[in-house]
RNA sequence: GCCGGUGUGGUGAAAUGGCAGACACAACGGACUUAAAAUCCGUUGGCGCGAAAGCGCCGUGCGGGUUCGAGUCCCGCCACCGGUACCA
């Protein structure tokens, strides 16, 4: 990039002048109920942006694009009066900070206070209006003593399926508290890195790799620390409804909570008392049931093995365990499986069906058993063709008469069919329709004890335990092999300091090896595990909320102010990535209900309005990476063109919403457009610094003028609501343009697109206002004035331009004026001369009039 | 496979069912300049007719439909991008 070109108006002397201004006089600093320079008659607005993991690499101009959109509403909304929270902290706990430590020896706090200083940096030469009184750190024991304070809540409370709510664990009357507590301890086999050192939650393991580093994830049973999520499924799902998210966001969530329901149907194994149950939502072919399928790790498989199939059994069972999930993803085109030598019994028709074990069916899902329909499943279908057993059609397209004939029934399909039809060699359900049957053999089986309905959900309990040392640590000692919690005065709990951060490889936790620490007394040692990175950005726009309260993780009267309003959400805005639909965002909403039910917030949702930014492309079309070449790094796009050209190109790219590729010459664009609003207030000198133009004058617009002016402002208002940035930049440039070559140049234009531009631009506008003032008079700051009203009198043109139409097509435009009838104006148009000659000796059949728009006229 | 999203000029993109391409970028032409940069003015979807003003036809991924009128609504396809996958 050359340094060596001309800049087009002097961003660099004020751009950092009045970023130092407003962290100087901390012009958006924001107070608390209660603090001195609070005004409760102004409504609030909470804007919230994702807070950025401060990596090693800085920003990416990725980051910016969300962060300048709140800017703008933040900036907008307090000019329109709102008391505005608009915070920014760092989400620092994590991987990165870790292995680079582990590399070089530097300790992760020194690497992130580095990071997070840099971070800082750059998110303040691009003039954003946070208020930094109010930045959060996730690795500030002033701020995890209350991550691990929430945990505490969480253990120190169960789920009541009767209230529907989490309670304190002193209402559980059961004999195994526990087993009942939301944060519980638990022996599953769970997703082990071994090139990572630690367990990975099921989110986190993308086609049986780590989201982080992309290295191979298996199946191992180690002890860990879960919460219950899984008891919010159903709320999590229904309480999406209140929200006004993007409608994406809530099919991801609700996909990924995977709510089914169907049927539980128990089944008794032939000569033995066992039983085994299993889950379908096709209670409808259990006639057509061949074969059972049980997860190779069942526990009741044990049980059932004949002595000849023990050792196939076996060895199945420990090809099994030993396959990763990444081995079991590539294999999965192939069936396999082994019979246990055991039978089971059909419930309806008493027949006896082999029962199988085999990987395709999962532990953790339903009952880790299934019945094995072939005919109607796809799955069952390959399995049943691979292992040679019976398929029988249960299911028809249409109704069809049964037969009732052995040998008919025997008739294998020749493909599989999973669609909804009519039951067909299916005794009493035969000829009813899908639902119909689901629901007739349901109840059946209920009156018989065989059987009920029943949901499932594909949400899993979140693992919440890590085996590595930057994270926080719990806040639990063991005492003869039982966990206890320590009491709230005990925290925050500090990491111990390490000189070898290195994970053991045995899935102990490096916190193991300080044992000054690990001891809490004579008995008691502490657990050793720490929390995922999660943990530190489920709660962080609470704190925000409150950030120096050092007796609570966030004051009542600040938390129903900033989080009240009488929606179901607390923040008014939130704007981020898509990336978190399923992790963050829902492991938030997950801990702001237990909260909520606990009564420490105040209303049942974290986030009202949810926005996702598109993905900025690489100027190749490419997604941005290292390895291309094709990064944009912020502060080198600052140094050529200043901060407000490039917030004004992220804004003007596109939709926010979009995927859109990076184009320099666009910031180019933007940075011309700014330096002809300069040029409007400024004039250049002999010696090339700018001096106040002579142009600008305190004279009335003309009605043309005002009507650019009265148009600008309710459309650049209408759009920053509906976020729409670009078309709010178009807007401003058209309102530029139309006053370029005015002369006398009325002030009150002049000072009306500054206050427009100034959520977009701030510098550039907000030292144009003061310039102005050397003439013209102080008023006050830009930042702090009121945002402009329209009036439609000013929009009201005294005559329109009417199209016309014959069939459709223009043919014509009349000027008409603004009062004309509708008969005035559709006499005019058949007059029209173009019209005549068109409409010439064809019948007019019909004529639409539109208002104000257009008259089309309609011949045969 | 399934679930989302997106298809409009050379490019980024605009268009409450009512003039498709606002606003920019790029390109080209002109003014200013010794020259260049910057700036300002103009042209710019395609095809055809015309010396010109202008006129006509076609055009929003493809095929149907609804409507006086469709980029926009409905049905059926195709392509690309993203997510996800043995969830019974």
């Amino acid at each position: 990039m050359s340094t060596t070109r001309r800049k087009p108006y002097p961003f660099s002397d004020f751009e950092p002048k009045w970023q130092q201004h407003w962290d100087h006089a901390q012009t958006f600093h924001t107070p608390n109920p209660g603090e001195p320079d609070f005004d409760p008659a102004r409504p609030k607005y909470y804007v919230l942006d994702m807070f950025p993991y401060p990596s090693g690499s800085g920003l990416h101009v990725g980051h910016p694009e969300g962060y300048t959109a709140t800017d703008i509403i933040g900036r907008y909304k307090r000019m329109r009066g709102f008391n505005v929270l608009h915070p920014m902290g760092w989400d620092s706990f994590g991987l990165p900070a870790e292995q680079y430590a582990i590399k070089t020896g530097q300790h992760p706090a020194v690497t992130t206070a580095q990071n997070i200083a840099y971070f800082k940096g750059q998110l303040q030469r691009l003039g954003f209006a946070y208020d930094w009184q109010r930045e959060v750190n996730t690795t500030d024991p002033g701020y995890f003593r209350w991550t691990q304070w929430i945990f505490l809540q969480l253990y120190n409370s169960w789920f009541n399926p009767s209230s529907n709510r989490a309670e304190p664990i002193e209402t559980y009357s059961g004999s195994d508290a526990d087993s009942a507590r939301l944060a519980y301890v638990s022996e599953a086999p769970v997703n082990w890195c071994q090139a990572l050192g630690t367990v990975l939650a099921n989110e986190e393991v993308i086609d049986g790799k780590s989201e982080v580093g992309g290295h191979p994830v298996e199946r191992r049973p180690m002890r860990q620390w879960m919460l219950r999520i899984t008891a919010f499924a159903q709320r999590l799902i229904d309480e999406l409804d209140g929200l006004d998210w993007p409608e994406g966001i809530r099919l991801l969530q609700k996909n990924w909570i995977g709510r089914s329901e169907g049927t539980e149907v128990h089944f008794a194994v032939a000569d033995s008392a066992e039983k085994i149950t299993v889950f379908t939502t096709r209670p409808d072919t259990l006639y057509g049931a061949t074969y059972m399928v049980l997860a190779p790790e069942h526990a009741i498989v044990d049980r059932l093995v004949t002595e000849e199939q023990w050792p196939a059994v076996r060895e199945y069972r420990e090809k099994t365990a030993r396959k990763s999930d990444l081995d079991r993803t590539e294999l999965a085109k192939e069936k396999s499986g082994v019979w246990t030598g055991a039978f089971a019994l059909n419930p309806v028709n008493g027949e006896r069906i082999p029962i199988w074990i085999a990987d395709y069916v999962l532990p953790g899902y339903g009952t880790g058993a299934i019945m094995a329909v072939p005919a109607h499943d796809e799955r069952d279908w390959e399995f049943a063709r691979k292992f040679a057993l019976p398929i029988r059609e249960v299911v028809a397209t249409a109704p069809r008469v049964s037969i009732g004939n052995k040998a008919a029934c025997n008739t294998e399909p020749l493909e599989c069919f999973s669609g909804e039809g009519f039951a067909v060699n299916s005794g009493p359900l035969d000829g009813l329709s899908t639902a119909d049957a689901k629901a007739d053999i349901t109840a059946r089986l209920k009156a018989q004890g065989l059987g009920k309905k029943c949901v499932n959900y594909k949400l899993r309990d979140w693992l919440f335990s890590r085996q590595r040392y930057w994270g926080e640590p719990f806040p639990i000692v063991w005492e003869d092999g039982k966990h206890r919690a320590l009491s709230a005065a005990e925290l925050p709990l500090t990491p111990p300091e390490l000189a070898d951060f290195k994970p053991t490889g045995t899935g102990e936790p490096p916190l193991a090896k300080a044992t000054d620490w690990l001891r809490y007394s004579d008995k008691a040692t502490r657990e050793t595990n720490t929390m995922p990175q999660w943990a530190g950005s489920c709660w962080y726009y609470l704190r925000y909320c409150d950030t120096k309260n050092a007796g609570r993780f966030v004051g009542t009267d600040a938390e129903s102010y900033w989080m009240g309003g009488g929606q179901p959400g607390g923040v008014d805005l939130y704007v981020g990535g898509t990336e978190h639909a399923v992790l963050h965002l829902l492991y938030a909403r997950f801990w702001h209900k237990v909260l909520h039910d606990l009564g420490h917030v105040s209303t049942p949702e974290p986030f009202q309005r949810l926005v996702n930014q598109g993905l900025i492309l690489g100027e190749d079309g490419q997604k941005m990476s290292k390895s291309r070449g094709n990064v944009v790094n912020p502060d080198d796009v600052i140094a050529e063109y200043g901060a407000d050209a490039l917030r004004g190109y992220l804004m003007f790219m596109g939709p926010l919403e979009a995927v859109k590729p990076w184009s320099m010459a666009g910031v180019e664009g933007i940075a011309r457009f700014l330096a002809r609003v300069w040029r409007l207030v400024m004039e250049e000198q002999q010696d090339g610094t700018f001096a106040l133009g002579a142009v600008s004058a305190e004279t009335e617009p003309d009605k043309a003028q005002f009507r650019v002016i009265h148009a600008s402002i309710k459309k650049v208002t209408a759009d920053i609501e509906t976020l729409s940035f670009n078309t709010a930049l178009s807007q401003l440039m058209v309102f530029t343009n139309a006053f370029v070559n005015v002369s006398p140049r009325p002030l009150s234009a002049v000072r009306t697109l500054l206050t427009l531009l100034q959520p977009f631009a701030p510098h550039i506008s907000e030292e144009l206002w003061k310039n102005l003032a050397q003439r013209f008079g102080s008023a006050g700051e830009l930042c702090d004035a009121a945002w402009p009203q329209w009036d439609e009198r000013f929009l009201i043109e005294d005559e329109m331009e009417i199209v016309l139409q014959v069939n459709g097509k223009v043919r014509d435009k009349i000027i008409v004026p603004k009062d004309a009838t509708r008969e005035a104006v559709e006499a005019l148009a058949r007059s029209s001369a173009k019209i005549v000659e068109w409409t010439a000796g064809k019948e007019i059949k019909k004529v639409i009039v539109v208002p104000g728009k257009l008259v089309n006229l309609v011949v045969a």
